[in-house]
DNA sequence: GGATACTATGTCGGTGAACGGCATACTTGA
DNA sequence: TCAAGTATGCCGTTCACCGACATAGTATCC
């Protein structure tokens, strides 16, 4: 499937979801949203931003007004295209959809 | 992450959530469950089988008495171990964290 | 009788995603 | 001064998945 989109894919998207970050703060971020269980390494990180844009599901944007530049090595900040929230919506449908079907084996499965 | 559970494994170890299965039948299942959207290929399916065993998230199990052997090329069948289960638990109260923080930018990506 | 499709398991080479180490470079705090 | 944090990126390796092929029995249709 040329369409499919990876746990690391779909962590990236999601951190692009509410505002541009740049490929260090979408790292962040990602640990922050799992509490920590997942750090994007760096070769994860750049290459996968590179599949998404060649994808056309983010693209390189200016850097924000309030960003205040700390001198060091360039910044490049990417969000999320039309496709991309797209790509992410049917991505998270197709979860509902697991999540749905396995309800009733969940229980057997020991959840709450 | 050595615990990880790809889309591929997430989907068998579904299919054997309610009942034992041999290869085939998890292909069978898998593809009756997706609506015909994920159709597992012989190498994914049997190296996945593979894996899934040697980290005792599944067993070789005898053929149900039920299974009428067809002649055809020996059937191997495989059952979730509680370990499995737990896995499976797991997984899917991951995915469920995943769709709950992702609930507020799910609206603006679009969705029903 | 022969062709085709289905059931069933498995191997193999190739591709692509992820890892983790390393390189580079600037800033801040101990 | 030295370590840690910020920030991007490359490279070799490993692993999951794909798709083709091999093998083989059963069933169906012409």
């Amino acid at each position: 499937m040329g369409d499919a989109v990876t746990s690391r894919s779909l962590e990236i998207l999601l951190a692009l979801a509410d505002r541009p970050r740049h490929g260090y703060g979408i790292r962040q971020e990602v640990e922050r949203r799992t509490g920590g269980q997942l750090v994007l390494r760096s070769g994860t990180l750049y290459e996968a931003i590179q599949r998404l844009e060649r994808r056309a599901w983010i693209e390189s944007v200016p850097a924000p007004a309030d960003d205040q530049a700390s001198g060091g090595p360039e910044r490049r900040f990417y969000a999320l295209t039309d496709a991309g929230r797209g790509a992410l919506g049917t991505e998270l449908r197709r979860l509902r959809g697991i999540l749905e079907s396995a309800a009733g084996k969940a229980i057997t499965a020991g959840e709450a």
